[in-house]
DNA sequence: GCAGAAAGCTAAAGCGCTTTAGGCTGAGCC
DNA sequence: GGCTCAGCCTAAAGCGCTTTAGCTTTCTGC
């Protein structure tokens, strides 16, 4: 910035005022320090501008999942590249990282805060007693909160948002298509069970079969895996009068819980239709091919960004909702087999 | 730092020498202001240890795939979350960034040097004729090509490591193995076609045909998709002499590919033998299971992050080579039908 | 014609840290 | 005793930017 004030005659701060478009210089001026800027390929260092108050232009994201649940299912780079196309707009820079669970992920955040490393983060996976919308509001690190469940009886905390999908109706409308289907004995192989999206899936599963009369219909936690979807697909199968119906919570266990199934003589959908809560390519790799709640991820991750993007610029915090992920009929679900 | 000073009764620069283990404060001192910092919770602020000089504590990567390619398949979370492991022993920060294409990497790569977001980077997917060892070197950037190839014919480049897996070797032992199946006519489904070991293994499977006189074998190129993995297998498999075996560059199109065969009324591994270039959960969700080629991709992470912490630290540039990938051989390939 | 406002600019301080030059003290040596 | 020298510490500058206060010049309105 020295050499651009010399260059165009200027003094400094005249040059940060031209290039920040602040007021205080001409027109005239703006203009020869710009392309003075421009020609000596001039960028301003982010360390100087957190440094004078400007935040670090950076936004974190730390993803808190056991190491080998990572991998399985795209969501995450689904996710992170709709929240990218929209830092991008700004050039803001994402920071990543990758943790064992939420205790750890709550250090990062701390550490992340203390050392002006970022001006926000984004929250995903919310849990049910969640340590982290406490620990932001305690910060003061503005957040965005993705995929949880707005809590009515709380208060909006300021300086955190909240992003939410409405997997209770989605719930419904997949049972309602099971029962339209006559299926009256039905499995939920869910994720983990600590999430709060899972606490919902769970819960409204069992109102909805309760308001329509079906008393077999449960619920199954596991960690996501592939292994897991396959073995509980086993062992649900394997009991005295066996669901005709699967619901699955990730594809990953959808498409391994269909070869388990085949592999004990059940057909899909003949004996059993199945249900992958996500949809991605995997659910038409398979034979058949998988029906499927199908939301657009990518987009997700944009209205998130955008709203943490609002944060950052004191917006107010806010509750938005994605819409209702769509229930893709595929060759996985078929009436139920009369007994 | 102010307030540790005033607290533990020194200078500003004392606490600096005390925190940061350099000579110049008394043992006593260092512990009395160590324990006043601790007890305020005092962390640095990267900004300012960049501002004056210490680097950005940062690496960044960027990832330039099409838009869709992402997510399809598990490699990048596994190399990420590699990197991250030893990253995180040092507290650095990982910015992360998808772009389209290569030359809105480049572009990236500028704008965080000069930013100085960065104090280096980690590069993947590299290219025949890649403009980015170039920019780098030419930036003084120091980074890490992870999976390239290493070029005898050029001098390593001061600040520009490479770590590589041999997929020469691995090619060899692919083309080995259908060989001494009897497969005479096998057709290899590549990736993307710009990437260097694409090229590697399409030239080495050449070579090996040509070394052991088979004349029908031939590579095509994809984007990585199921979607190409499925239409190239249905195109291959219904010419004339359709080939007795496929390979395929990774799992998510050999898994495509199996179901495409089958639907054409080919069996695997009775009437083609199938072999998956990247090992994962998938290969073990079809039936029937994938034999592949595997590989510790978690530990490709870590070596390629180690190998930068060394050139951070002023170590020099060097060339490492990971270990082989292993052939699982499993139930999708077989002795060739004899015509 | 002159007070006062507005516009255009500069000087200087400050952000939180590192680092260099230098000051003071006491020990060791002739 | 006076010398040096090491050890411990401080003062101050500097990293690259923003921002406030203040200064000059020109414009405006009566």
């Amino acid at each position: 910035m020295k050499d651009i004030a010399r260059r165009a005659g200027v003094s400094e701060s005249a040059v940060s005022f031209a290039l920040n478009d602040r007021p205080g210089v001409s027109d005239i001026t703006r203009d020869r320090v710009r392309r003075v800027a421009e020609q000596l390929g001039w960028r301003p260092s982010t360390a100087a501008r957190a440094l004078s108050g400007e935040g670090a232009a950076t936004v974190g994201l730390v993803v808190a999942r056991p190491a080998g649940t990572l991998g399985v299912d795209s969501f995450f780079l689904q996710l992170i590249s709709g929240i990218q196309e929209v830092l991008a707009e700004r050039q803001l820079g994402l920071l990543f990282q990758v943790v064992e669970d939420v205790t750890a992920e709550c250090a990062v955040y701390r550490r992340w805060w203390a050392e002006h490393r970022v001006d926000g983060v984004l929250v995903v996976d919310p849990r049910t007693d969640d340590p982290r919308p406490e620990l932001l509001a305690e910060l003061g690190l503005p957040g965005v909160v993705t995929g949880g469940v707005p809590d009515p009886g709380r208060p909006q905390r300021p300086g955190l948002s909240t992003v939410w999908a409405d997997d209770a109706g989605a719930m419904a409308s997949v049972v309602g298509h099971l029962h339209a289907l006559g299926h009256r004995r039905v499995v939920h192989i869910a994720g983990l069970p600590g999430l709060a999206h899972t606490e919902r899936r769970v819960r409204t599963l069992r109102a909805e079969a309760e308001r329509r009369g079906l008393t077999e219909v449960r619920s199954v936690t596991t960690d996501y895996s592939d292994a897991e979807g396959a073995a509980v697909t086993r062992r649900v199968l394997g009991a005295e009068a066996p669901p005709t119906a699967l619901v699955y919570d990730n594809d990953v266990m959808a498409v391994a819980g269909v070869a388990a199934a085949a592999s004990l003589g059940f057909a899909v959908p003949a004996d059993v239709s199945v249900v992958a809560w996500e949809d991605s390519a995997l659910c038409r790799m398979v034979h058949p091919w998988l029906t499927a709640l199908s939301r657009d991820t990518v987009s997700f991750g944009r209205t998130a960004a955008r709203e943490l993007l609002g944060l950052l610029d004191d917006g107010p915090a806010g509750t938005v909702q994605v819409p209702l992920p769509r229930l893709i009929e595929r060759e996985s679900t078929a009436a139920a087999r009369t007994p």
